[in-house]
DNA sequence: CTATTCTTTCCAGTTACTGGAAGGTCAAGA
DNA sequence: TCTTGACCTTCCAGTAACTGGAAAGAATAG
């Protein structure tokens, strides 16, 4: 199968496919013209990645699943490890934009946001 | 003032510092020797910057944040436009990590995590 | 005068692709 | 058979915002 099929039943660019395979992440044996040949348990890999990407799993962290998702005997325990890891990871980037949020907006809440000059948001990023 | 005190007073690493030179954010005019030649001013912007940085502006926001800073009569409404969208932008963020966020627990929540191979978690992955 | 601490430039690496150029391969149609 | 078009290949460059490090010149303290 060659790189756009598998990229099309995986549901991703032949361009990302290609960066998978690039980086030993899905990388499939050559055809004898050179073309990478891929066979359904690549397919079945890449949509595994493809869905581990789209839960913000790192590709780093895709490699470990990977590794889990092919091996028969792993803990599930190992896996849920990796998940819980990221959820903890989640929660902190909501936190800081919460922050964030919260912060910018009291600020920007100040600002009459008019066509006067006057800005307390300028003046807080000044240092005010 | 040289660059390493222009950072400290600014709370910027050197390096970050001397980026924002080579990309024209805060470029300041060299000294005889070829050094970079800080004075109050580039200090204040360079705070600005930083300020800015931390409350998730990303550097082109901040060069138009910057110009606006620099503008004794710009419209306090263009500044407080930048501002909220970028809140908009946080809004967003922070929806797709909660979206994230409670899809994955979910899933997790299935998995048992001790020793045994069966993983609720993998077979989402895997497309089950 | 020297040792140390600055400063300079430039190159490379980070994350996860994405776009594009130049060129090889293959299947179908005139 | 020839050609056209769709596909494949590699390699280079760019994205965001730095960060680390090397090599070499400048300044300063003792």
């Amino acid at each position: 199968m060659k790189i756009g099929d598998a990229a099309n039943a995986a549901g991703l660019p032949v361009k990302t496919v290609r960066y998978y395979a690039d980086i030993d992440l899905v990388a499939p044996p050559r055809a004898d013209n050179g073309y990478r040949d891929y066979d359904a348990a690549d397919v079945k890999r890449l949509s595994f990645v493809g869905r581990s990407r789209a839960f913000g799993f790192s590709v780093a962290e895709c490699r470990r699943l990977l590794t889990l998702y092919d091996d028969d005997s792993r803990a599930s325990a190992d896996v849920k490890a990796i998940a819980e890891e990221h959820l903890a990871a989640l929660d902190q980037k909501m936190a800081e934009l919460a922050t964030l949020r919260a912060e910018l907006s009291a600020i920007a809440k100040e600002c009459k946001g008019d066509a006067g000059a006057r800005c307390p948001i300028i003046d807080h990023l000044a240092g005010a």
